[in-house]
DNA sequence: GCATTTTATTACCTTACGGTATAATAATCA
DNA sequence: TGATTATTATACCGTAAGGTAATAAAATGC
């Protein structure tokens, strides 16, 4: 996979870079929306004509979609990451630290396309809208799955609901989220992140 | 005020009450966001032609904020009132109790009005998206006073960040919204507001 | 009764939307 | 050079958006 494919293509090459292109619908997207981005805005962004967005991603939602893997690939990874942090503890620190400059970064558009992408839309954006949802619902369950593993290792105490814990994780940074989209900074998104781990669950000695 | 006043009204009589239409309107623009909801869609729920809609209320933009302004009258008072609380603990408490059960509320759609109302949007809905980010400011602002009267009070350290602490308390119930929004039951979100109160700063004697 | 006032109804306007047919262009293959 | 292939560019499609003109209908005032 290393040996870059050189055959040489066929017809006319194209004018633009794929990922170059996607990356700036990501912004388009994470700025406005699924519904409040127009192709018509896309193009004139991407610098691409409107048959050549379709040839090369299909149509919008799929345009989307792939803006979106883009997006969990990318800017999103830390939230993975975090979880691989020796304790749960750091782990959500991390979590909530990198989401506190995620959201405010000067480079992108403020707050999470998970959240703000579809949040409330218009039948024509149904699909969309699930979709974000499943995957706000998918980094709850790795932050439930990094506090279960705590348990197992005794970090935290065994009575512990992880399932509420990691839901109220996940509600914080989602706040958070909507903060940033208003207008906070980084430094008042960090403090947020500080008060939501001030209440840590002390380990207790099981039975 | 309290006689009603009688006088005949002079032209052919509304077929729709006012008030009624609204209500009607708000449930679309809580369910589908500002520009997720059509007038084609607001006037088959109102029942009521499109001449009239505009004859009644303006356009769509005025019919929404006639619509939030019922919204924050009606299902979100509950926040003002929270803050009579006699301690500012109960207050939050009450806050984000009430917001649990608001967000979840089986006869209105989920989440917040002014959380999903127009989170993200296209250059159209720009003054509607400032708006709601005005009367989330505003609400953060009202549980900022709330804690700086519990510190003048001695309830609260001296040395308390009160702006920070109304921030996330702020942040905690738009986290629960966007948690309503994509299904979280009624016990979900009081788990979520049950832990974000665990960390309440304990008062330590002032200087 | 008839004029007046207000609303309801029908039909329509302009603009913007997502999406495409068609043809021109620029490359490789033979 | 010519045939082939894939991407550009121009122009357009049908539909739905928000909003309105024009007219019919239903009440009151005289």
């Amino acid at each position: 996979m290393a040996t870059a494919e050189l055959k040489k293509q066929r017809g006319r090459p194209s004018n633009f870079d794929h990922d170059e292109a996607l990356e700036k619908a990501l912004h388009v997207f994470w700025k406005r929306g699924y519904e409040g981005a127009s192709m018509t805005e896309l193009t004139k962004v991407l610098g691409i004509n409107r048959p050549s967005i379709y040839a090369a991603f299909g149509n919008k939602e799929e345009l989307f979609r792939k803006a979106l893997e883009k997006y969990l690939k990318g800017p999103v990874a830390y939230a993975a990451e975090a979880m691989q942090q020796p304790t749960a503890r750091l782990s959500m620190e991390m979590f909530l630290t990198k989401s506190a400059a995620a959201l405010s970064s000067p480079g992108t558009p403020r707050g999470c396309l998970m959240v703000q992408g579809a949040l409330s839309c218009g039948p024509g954006a149904k699909l969309i809208q699930q979709e974000l949802a499943s995957q706000r619902r998918y980094h709850e369950e790795i932050i439930r799955k990094r506090l279960e593993q705590a348990k197992t290792l005794a970090e935290l105490p065994q009575d512990l609901n992880s399932a509420a814990l990691a839901k109220y994780i996940s509600a914080v940074q989602q706040g958070m989220s909507v903060q940033a989209t208003s207008g906070a900074s980084e430094a008042e998104l960090l403090s947020i992140a500080e008060l939501a781990l001030r209440n840590w669950p002390e380990k207790r000695p099981s039975s």
